[in-house]
DNA sequence: GCAATATATTGATATTCTTCGATATAGTGC
DNA sequence: GCACTATATCGAAGAATATCAATATATTGC
């Protein structure tokens, strides 16, 4: 698939760009937090991470029990050369 | 829904993009013309620029048969204010 | 090793989206 | 009016997606 229409796509979802948010306005945020404020199933935040990682938007490190996401910034950028 | 989150759904197909993309080069492009170049059928080409139409994205102006459609730049730049 | 916890994966279901055939609507030219 | 053309809408089928319960994996602390 194209790869602008890929990344678009891992946009196009609130709980998703919810997400996003968090990571922009606090860098590094626990998973656990995600499963906090999204008020969704486990599984559903999971998911939608996975979504966001295999798009390139963000990047996550495991310590400990936790993972920790972050934002990739530069993916983000590289999203406006896609932008029509 | 999120207006943020609507707007990316309206880019997150390839076909779209297309039809962006195309609008963005060629300034004004008649409705027939997406027909011929994304062998889509007609129906098919109809909804998508509906999907655009709707999302604010695009205008379209009837001149007899035909209808014309122009990009709208001001609403891809608002979009650039939704962007994490 | 075992219990407890955080996260990921699997499998199923419900919803949404893309696509197209059939049909409707609107405009042109006779 | 009628035939013809361009576009839009309707309705249905198939594909893709979001969601969650159940389960698996990995890590900590005992």
């Amino acid at each position: 698939m194209d790869e602008g229409a890929r990344l678009f796509k891992a946009l196009a979802d609130e709980t998703r760009l919810a997400i996003l948010n968090q990571l922009r306005e606090q860098g590094e945020v626990c998973a656990c937090h995600f499963l906090a404020c999204c008020e969704l199933a486990q599984p559903t935040v999971s998911h939608h991470l996975k979504v966001l990682r295999e798009a390139g938007l963000v990047s996550a490190e495991k310590r400990g029990l936790w993972v920790y996401y972050t934002l990739n910034r530069g993916r983000l950028e590289a999203l406006l050369a896609w932008l029509p």
